[in-house]
DNA sequence: GAAAATGATGTTAGCGGTTTCATATTTATC
DNA sequence: GATAAATATGAAACCGCTAACATCATTTTC
């Protein structure tokens, strides 16, 4: 059976309560007694019960993070960034991937609620949003705005998408692709909104497709290159995309850079591996995992955040596969 | 304030005890009495404190999830494989990330003991293993032995390592390099073992070089192929690794699989999308975070392991990179 | 129809901590 | 030296829930 309070205490002499404190490091105690205890719970191999003390405390020292899945790049990295900087502030997470389903969504809450968390990050495109409002628990949003009320930590998606505008022009884009991922993602309308803008600038405009960006649809890209044989530079959302695009491009007799100029979006390791190696828009994944942990310590204790959106800056990463 | 199950009892004219009975299902009630007391738990939105359920029933309904890290695809799918199976039987998973730091992988114990998790699942080349053995809590190795008493779930990597080498034989292999992971791992020894037992059989053998699986020395890479101009068969332990490789060997003007055959590990989704794609040997990443966590369950239970080392099969898949 | 079994419910003692309050001992203050 | 303030400790209530036990009503059994 693993020790209690209770057994430190008797076999110190002493209070449950002093044993408490010196745990807890709060309250008056003597420095002998102090050594004592602490000897004892040395002795015993003493771990608190962080169960028992978070039903007085009200305080579980857990937060829930909801993705959308983990295993390619983004959300992982974004776990890693959460959990190493949790870790450190004494936190545990409990994660969960809804895989975008609703009704997860609601059972995960509910778990969560079970716990007793004491905040929550969600990076998924949540859909029961007026369940988050009952929720009265420290929220924060991750890479999606749910809600102009609700912290989130976003990656300046506009300015990606106006540098890879402003790269493409530069090596002498005129006919200009956009494969990006579904519209409904504010990620997604805010990189288009980004690069159109920039093109509009200099007169030239782009044609858009909308593609899975995780697992894109190799048919239909080569469908759509071969449609555009004109086309002279393209931007993809995704690495991954970009390197499928990459792919039917060389397949088609198409050089990059030479008759294409391709760049990708997230900066992912494999795009250094590529032939060409691929241009792309660097985000700090795992600095926005750990700002939101920080920012939801903020709200936690109450303290006011400097910006209720907080937007990380991208940069671009010039490669081959750009004029 | 959070509704406890006094209010319900008190709102709904009954004990708690009888309150309790209805939420476990568990013991006598009237069938009347059940359906006022859910009709309360609906109205007053009760959802049970699961600390304070842990810490009467002794089950915390949390297991430990620790992994070196999250990022590139190995880790993360394991992990939404064991998450996926948990949140079907109502567990909760905590996870760390040790980074293989010997010392942090204390402090995550000390995590976990804190909050009485019922089991735990190591996929990381744990340091500490006299502690593991203190802990007494179900414990299962994902990936890795540690003991040979510490049931796990790993991949066949002797199995893989044989079918890689019996299809560079099969297109004609000769010299032959194996680029492989540190050399501490039991799954690159398996691999080893497996690659060079069949080897042998044809009257072969292979050089063998030990580098980073997931963010290999390009330099180093190159290196070693331009001092064996001969060589007309690779097997590298990572998909990464074989990218890497497969770029090396096309910028030093060698064609594959025409000069050079190459089979990649893991069978990661960019296999496909490299031209050419590349072979490999697929693990069922997610299906061996499943196991691990029933075979955990069955452990917290009791119940006897149908066998304590679970082995995974592995299978070759067919791509351009080979003869 | 009395004894035994079953059904339905309540009372209460924990689980392993924290925290308030009471009490006792020092130390500081005028 | 009396009073106030600071230090040190313990007793006991409580956090929200479970479960053992007690009680009483209703059936079943012979």
């Amino acid at each position: 059976m693993k020790p209690t309070i209770r057994d430190v205490a008797k076999k110190a002499n002493v209070s449950v309560s002093t044993v408490s404190r010196v745990i807890n490091q709060k309250g008056y105690v003597h420095e002998e007694t102090k050594e004592i205890v602490n000897k004892t719970i040395e002795e015993l191999g003493f771990i608190p019960n962080q169960l028992a003390r978070s039903l007085t405390s009200r305080s579980s020292r857990i937060i829930g993070v909801i993705v959308p899945h983990i295993g390619p790049s983004f959300y992982g990295e974004l776990l890693e960034g959460i959990e190493s900087q949790a870790s450190g502030y004494g936190y545990k997470i409990m994660f969960c991937h809804t895989q975008d389903d609703p009704v997860r969504e609601l059972e995960y809450l509910k778990f969560f609620e079970q716990y007793n968390i004491e905040g929550l990050i969600i990076a998924s495109n949540f859909s029961n949003r007026d369940k988050l409002a009952d929720l009265e628990i420290p929220l924060i949003t991750v890479d999606h705005i749910l809600d102009e009320n609700i912290p989130s930590i976003t990656s300046d998606n506009v300015k990606g998408g106006s540098l890879a505008a402003q790269r493409l022009i530069k090596g002498g884009a005129k006919n200009i692709l956009v494969f990006r991922g579904p519209s409904f993602l504010l990620t997604t309308m805010e990189r288009t909104i980004g690069f159109l803008t920039e093109l509009k600038q200099h007169k030239l405009y782009a044609d858009i497709f909308d593609l899975d960006l995780l697992s894109p649809d190799a048919g239909l890209i080569e469908q759509i290159l071969t449609n555009n044989p004109q086309v002279d530079s393209i931007f993809a959302f995704s690495d991954t995309l970009a390197l499928v695009i990459l792919n039917t491009l060389k397949k088609l007799g198409r050089r990059v850079p030479e008759d294409v100029q391709l760049i990708g979006y997230d900066n992912t390791p494999f795009c250094e591996w590529s032939t060409p190696s691929i241009t792309t828009i660097h985000q700090s994944i795992n600095f926005m995992g750990k700002q939101s942990f920080i920012n939801l310590t903020r709200l936690i204790r109450g303290v006011e955040l400097e910006a209720l959106h907080d937007i990380i800056d991208v940069h671009l990463v010039e490669r081959d596969s750009t004029k």
